[in-house]
DNA sequence: CATATGTCCTGAGAGC
DNA sequence: TGCTCTCAGGACATAT
């Protein structure tokens, strides 16, 4: 679940590594099948090992650490992955532990952790040279934060797939997922099964403003904690935005703009999409460019 | 090329 | 109670 917000979250937990050496990588011990770990956990132990961190930043929904010889540890939580300073939910589902120099003050975090309930998260290491290819933007677009009207017609609008499913692209835009798309879609007030092709440019600056907002609220409120629980902050707090939700997940529920609408979920490219009716259809929509 | 589908993985919850 | 089944959706591989 964790999409651009709680990564963001994550990220700005972390940031107080920043100056600190990594001494020792440590794979505690689980039952579980362990995640992934690129090129492997030898390789990754050997290249980050006496190297001092010098940023911890975010592509889409990826951290990235940067070393003090340009390389980058790339941390993807994907579906239920957290990085933590401590007070991992559960011991059972710790995989990576990166041990930080021992200053001897107590306050200070001694660790980085990567924890991941279900093992679909992913850790690699990329020397200096790999991180355009592997992140840049023929791979990824550019972050959802930073999107204009101009950039998203420009990247999404010669598709012909609905605009939800279009936004999960991480190649169009980077940091938009499931959640978050439902959400976005209902505050600017447009249908998510509407094709690309058929938004107007003033929609598209619809999209784009509340892209923004949306992300950016949700990142003040910490990102959002599904009723799993699973998603935690760095100090293993849970976010607040789900108590913000509009439409997500409150399917059959009263929608809480227009008080009229019953929130419908509908299933797009294997995935919940959850709308208004009321607020996200417009009239007079020829059905050809409902998708 | 664009778009669609299958896959990985575990835990939670439903149904019997 | 304990079993089996389904579902959740990140990103990418493979298929159309």
């Amino acid at each position: 679940m964790p999409e651009l917000p709680e990564v963001e979250t994550m990220r700005r937990g972390i940031l107080s590594v920043v100056g600190r050496q990594i001494v020792a990588v440590t794979c505690p011990q689980s039952t579980l099948q362990s995640i992934e770990i690129t090129p492997s956990l030898a390789r990754l132990r050997k290249q980050v090992c006496g190297q001092t961190i010098r940023d911890v930043s975010r592509r889409g929904k990826r951290v990235l650490v940067h070393l003090e010889d340009g390389a980058v540890i790339v941390m993807e939580p994907r579906m239920a992955g957290l990085i933590l300073l401590d007070n991992p939910p559960t011991e059972k589902h710790l995989r990576l532990c990166f041990h930080l120099e021992d200053r001897s003050v107590a306050e200070e975090t001694a660790h980085f952790l990567f924890w991941d309930k279900r093992g679909l998260g992913k850790v690699h290491w990329l020397d200096s040279s790999q991180i355009e290819p592997r992140l840049g933007r023929e791979r990824l677009g550019p972050d959802a934060l930073e999107v204009t009207a101009r950039i998203l017609k420009e990247r999404l609008g010669g598709s012909r797939r609905p605009i939800k499913v279009a936004l999960l692209d991480q190649k169009g835009v980077a940091g938009i997922g499931n959640l978050y798309a439902s959400e976005i879609l209902h505050w600017a007030g447009i249908d998510p099964r509407l094709a690309c092709t058929a938004l107007t440019l003033r929609q598209w600056e619809r999209v784009s403003c509340w892209t923004r907002r949306v992300l950016e609220q949700a990142i003040e409120h910490e990102g959002s904690t599904l009723a799993d629980g699973t998603y935690r902050n760095a100090l293993s707090n849970p976010g607040g935005y789900q108590n913000h939700h509009r439409v997500y997940d409150r399917g059959g529920e009263v929608c809480l703009q227009c008080r009229a609408g019953t929130i419908k979920r509908i299933v797009q490219a294997q995935r919940s999409t959850y709308y208004c009716p009321v607020c996200q259809c417009r009239r007079g929509v020829h059905p050809a460019v409902i998708v």
